[in-house]
DNA sequence: TAGACGTAGA
DNA sequence: TCTACGTCTA
């Protein structure tokens, strides 16, 4: 399994995809549950490759360059664990780095139309920006801003 | 996607697919993590379509035309609830019902190999005869005995 | 071995 | 809303 950042060869800005298993196999995203992946650089720090968007947490979802995407652990609305901080590691610390770091995330967002819905491969973005709050659940929650990476093609929907 | 009973057009007794997604796609198998697929017949009755053998259960896994395959519920080695004695409701009443009715099951089992795994259809089985033991958590476990049916091609592998 | 924005059907 | 033999990486 290809483990970039970046673009992937053969995926177009826009292509859709039925199943967590298809963005698996294309290289896209590699997990199957997990909203974030990412990989080890060179000199050892985590970097964010890609995301997957699919509205269970309390993200932005505004049609427009700028997702607000929240971290991951203790505040997922349909988990039955009790809500807890968010700490930051794993994927949140990945996204920490590559706010720094300035590399290219994949976005992946879901499109729900009534009962279907897909996966659609938005493009590159950059975190430009990462803030804690406090979430519905009244515990902290990182919140990520990510911008869309200019002259990329628009994403547009046959309905 | 289709639900019926019996062979499906297009699948053949021995292809092979990674993920349980590829199952559904084709018509093998519908459920994602469901062991025990079945449809509602015209007399109201539920059916068994088709089985999945992932050897998460203690199943016998010999390498004959007799499958014992283990009920649905509460006594999975891996969930981490509490086990419960099984009851005869859903997969494992549509079970006991295929055994009356004598329909046939499309029964599919997972090959590893080192670290691989992919899901074999095995083709159609009789479900034969149906026992309630105690299992391996001092809870009450159906164990359900399926034979193949004859006339359908070996299954081999390429090592 | 655990953790994670999975899925379909009853 | 819940159950169920998922599936990957760390």
């Amino acid at each position: 399994m290809r483990k970039q950042l970046g673009a992937i060869r053969g995926v177009k800005v826009g292509d859709k995809f039925r199943y967590r298993a298809q963005l698996n196999i294309v290289g896209l995203h590699r997990h199957f549950t997990n909203g974030i992946d990412y990989i080890k650089s060179r000199d050892g720090k985590i970097l964010v490759t890609s995301i997957v968007d699919s509205g269970r947490y309390a993200n932005n979802m505004q049609c427009s360059d700028v997702l607000i995407y929240s971290g991951e652990g203790g505040n997922s609305p349909f988990n039955k664990l009790k809500p807890t901080d968010q700490t930051l590691e794993r994927g949140n610390l990945a996204l920490k780095n590559s706010t720094e770091a300035q590399t290219p995330v994949r976005v992946i967002r879901t499109f729900k139309l009534s009962k279907s819905s897909c996966y659609v491969y938005y493009g590159l973005y950059i975190v430009e920006h990462l803030s804690k709050e406090r979430g519905q659940f009244g515990k902290m929650v990182y919140k990520f801003r990510l911008r869309r990476k200019a002259g990329q093609p628009e994403i547009t929907f046959k309905l």
